[in-house]
DNA sequence: CTGTTAGCGCATTCAG
DNA sequence: CTGAATGCGCTAACAG
């Protein structure tokens, strides 16, 4: 071994200066004249020590500003702390609302989130579920993008615990927290029939979203339970293909009386485009969509919603995965819970309320 | 030592078999039969390896699913990966959208974002900036809380790169990226004033929020250039308090016949509670806002904002973090970034358009 | 109650 | 082009 590699070797044992890096547990203990294990049990609390040392250790910390480096305690550890969330997007209020619920039962327990959009694509999403196993988090919550694209499955995940919700996934071994969306369109859909309408139009994205699917299913059933016929378009991704479709069905002989939006996005444009339309609603056209949101008290007229529990649904997912992680259970069967929906009534269906009126869907 | 004690040894030393833990890097260089060293360097791709051996690691990739373990990566190398976001809250559209832009960047950046909510609260704005910095975040992106009691400073984040947005920090060494809160505000009041409106109230949440502050200075600032007095309330987070508000300005000899609401929480608030008392916009009284949001067309009547770029504001603030990072700078004076609004003017503030008009703040 | 040893999975360093 | 050794910061398991 010649000069230069000994001097190498020796520079490799000499460690920079404390001043230029981030102290670590051992210059604590070499300040506080202990091991590194007592300023490891003294910081973590779950092992005796001796209160001088500990107030030395204690001391020492404050002086050298010392912070736990918690990705190396993740990674000599069997849990990192920290859990995924995979959503569509973020930019949606329901989907918002769902990451801030997460988010917070999340600090309750001590955990970090590391979150993620897919913008509904699934390969994003397997990537992204990946990216999220590699960063060894102890749980996922998951509101999967299209249903069947969705290569989502026990397999995939191997023994870290999976919430999905909102939508689920094929695989019945992951579990899922939903809400009524058949029986609470279904509802609202019979309403607007009970109103007199029989030519009512539904309004949705993609069939590819479970959801959109489901709610479509609800629409149907009350249609075919009243006798009347379906008139579903999917697909209305912005305002000007609702505009056109809209333009095309009042030139048609019998345009519809009524529309029953799927979620917020298409409510929204819909309503836009009634509005540039100068339709009055409900006399022209009555209108009820799928999800309340913040305005629908204040728009012209007030809207007819479906109500979904979307902060109850994400705690409960939330919860759920914290009960799998603390548990260490990995079950072959997934729960499956659905949470109830209510109608709320207001004017854009043709009520007359001036406050509006909670009605639950299985009523 | 004793035989247990042997046998502890030994066990020791012996790893669980494979199947029961999740394959490493070792694994792969074992059933590729070559060293650890081609394996990473074959899966990294930024060193020289022959194709014959990349070809047999890949294949014993493939066979065992193995998948980097980045939180070694992480712990071993220098940086995460990882930036964090701390937002007041996600339950605002603002914030969500503000959320959504930062992680696109860094999603293109190839990064993660873990992110967590403060609740406007200061003390958890601290302890969640110290938990990220725990976490070995590569760099921070903070929309901070109420600005006088923020303790977040240069000195707290060491040389982590940390770009605040949307409000600042009293540290100047921070960079922050901001809109033109005060000139929006005074030009929207303007625009009140010169559709002949005399007394025109502000309605604000805290004054500690800094983005309140300023937009009530520039509506202080439209109000005494035009020789008329401020009313300004500051502390309207529920819409009872409006509502009791309102009902006493209403009751008292000079009445606002225009309002300013601080941000989108408020309008809507305001919105509900002027709708409840039956009250027509903008002939009984004028409503205009700070903060554009998507159902403010469909409102009864349509709002007048002040629209802010929420989405390159925020776009602005993540590439100049991963500026940062890129370039390892920790600036002494960090930059400050300042982003025109526009008015939106609808129909709330007694504009008569069908369709909304757009102009700059400055004209 | 406390210190020593060892190793988590990876990539840097050096030596072939 | 490849491999062996080494240590990142921390804590489980042991031995005092």
């Amino acid at each position: 071994m010649n000069r230069n590699s000994l001097q190498a070797r020796v520079r490799q044992h000499a460690r920079p200066p404390l001043v230029h890096r981030k102290p670590t547990m051992c210059d604590v203990a070499r300040l506080a004249g202990v091991g590194t294990m007592t300023v490891s049990r003294a910081l973590s609390g779950n092992s005796y020590v001796s209160t001088a040392s500990k107030q030395r250790v204690l001391r020492a910390v404050e002086q050298l500003k010392y912070r736990p480096n918690e990705l190396a305690r993740a990674f000599r550890g069997q849990c990192s702390h920290s859990i995924g969330l995979i959503l569509p997007c973020l930019n949606e209020a329901f989907f918002a609302t769902c990451a801030h619920a997460v988010t917070s039962v999340a600090r309750e327990h001590g955990y970090s989130v590391i979150i993620t959009t897919t913008g509904e694509d699934s390969a994003t999403e397997y990537a992204e579920a990946e990216r999220m196993l590699e960063l060894h988090v102890d749980g996922l919550v998951v509101i999967p993008s299209r249903f069947r694209q969705s290569r989502l499955t026990r397999n995939l995940f191997g023994k870290t615990p999976v919430v999905t919700f909102d939508r689920p996934v094929a695989d019945p071994s992951l579990d899922v927290v939903l809400v009524q969306n058949t029986a609470g369109s279904r509802r609202i859909v019979e309403h607007l029939i009970e109103h007199g309408h029989k030519r009512i139009a539904y309004l949705g994205l993609s069939r590819s979203l479970f959801t959109i699917n489901a709610r479509f299913l609800g629409y149907r059933r009350a249609m075919q339970d009243a006798g009347l016929e379906t008139d579903a378009t999917f697909g209305c991704e912005t305002e000007a293909f609702i505009a056109d479709l809209l333009k095309k069905k009042l030139e048609s002989g019998q345009p519809p009386s009524a529309l029953f939006t799927s979620n917020t996005k298409v409510t929204r444009n819909a309503l836009n485009v009634i509005t540039h339309l100068g339709l009055n609603v409900p006399n022209d056209i009555a209108l009820v969509g799928f999800d309340d949101f913040d305005m629908a008290e204040v728009t012209s007229p007030p809207l007819t919603v479906v109500r979904q529990p979307a902060h109850e649904m994400s705690r409960a997912a939330a919860s759920l995965l914290f009960d799998r992680i603390t548990r260490g259970e990995t079950p072959h069967i997934g729960n499956r819970i659905v949470l109830p929906v209510e109608i709320v009534l207001r004017n854009s269906c043709g009520c007359k309320h001036s406050a509006p009126v909670v009605i639950h869907s299985d009523n």
